[in-house]
DNA sequence: CTCCAGGTTCCGG
DNA sequence: CCGGAACATGGA
């Protein structure tokens, strides 16, 4: 317990944050987490308005669970409706976090038909498998792996990690990030739709899963993935005739 | 044993 | 454009 950072976190909820879904690869130890962000590998623990962190990384803390964003700013600026009032009230302290993108892109690409149960394992087995192993307050965590070693592999490892048809979608999605043809890092340049169209080139990735990733890797706070759920809601509160539920 | 899960893609009308 | 169906796997 001893050599942790503190880092300042008020208005967050690391459990709510963590379990939310945007993420799928921290796991629960103690009181705490294990996961890594990137190449680091670390130990998060929250103590009221605080982080506990090990394995350093504290300034890379603070920025991937977006703490300098104004949460109450933000809640404030939603219209005063009831069913967004009841929301932010069972939300409270969930952040949206700010994602390496391939990981990001990987997970989502994955989580098609599947329930997050089912992605977490996939993402577990992929890590154990292929990702980089490190040792953080006495334990072992699997880094997510990078596109290069997964692009290096072939559509029946990954079938193995219980991927399914989605496989092959993976390991041609990290062929093309891994050889450089497509430059994750500078899309960050282009400009919503532009972006949204090249992520949406990639096998695997249509409208749900491209907002995923435009939202929780780019910071593209505009974003708005539409998953089943949220088009049961959207639906039932504000548009109970239309046939089909979209963004635009 | 069936059913369905945080979608995408392809195909026919 | 729009509705249907296939796609793998595993837990309920």
């Amino acid at each position: 317990m001893k050599h942790g950072f503190s880092v300042e976190a008020r208005d967050f909820d690391l459990a709510k944050t963590l379990d939310s879904g945007q993420v799928f690869h921290w796991e629960t130890h103690g009181e705490g987490f294990v996961g890594a962000i990137g190449d680091c590998a670390l130990h998060v623990q929250q103590d009221g308005d605080e982080l506990l962190v090990h394995g350093g990384f504290a300034q890379l803390v603070r920025h991937y669970f977006a703490l300098d964003h104004s949460l109450g700013e933000i809640c404030a600026a939603f219209p005063d409706d009831p069913a967004l009032q009841d929301a932010t009230n069972f939300c409270r302290g969930l952040r949206i976090i700010r994602q390496p993108i391939w990981e990001c892109l990987a997970a989502f690409i994955t989580s098609s038909m599947k329930q997050v149960a089912h992605i977490r394992q996939m993402s577990r087995a992929l890590r154990e498998r292929f990702g980089e192993s490190k040792r953080v307050h006495g334990i072992t965590v699997f880094t997510f792996p990078s596109a290069a070693p997964l692009a290096a592999t072939n559509e029946k490892e990954l079938r193995e990690c219980a991927l399914g048809y989605r496989a092959k979608n993976l390991l041609l999605t990290a062929q093309r990030v891994a050889s450089g043809e497509a430059d994750l890092e500078s899309w960050r340049a282009l400009p919503d739709d532009e972006l949204r169209a090249r992520l949406c080139a990639f096998p695997g990735v249509g409208a749900k899963v491209a907002n995923c990733v435009m939202l929780f890797a780019y910071e593209r706070l505009r974003a708005f993935p539409i998953d089943v759920w949220i088009e049961r809601v959207l639906r039932e509160k504000y548009f109970p005739r239309k046939r089909k539920v979209t963004a635009a």
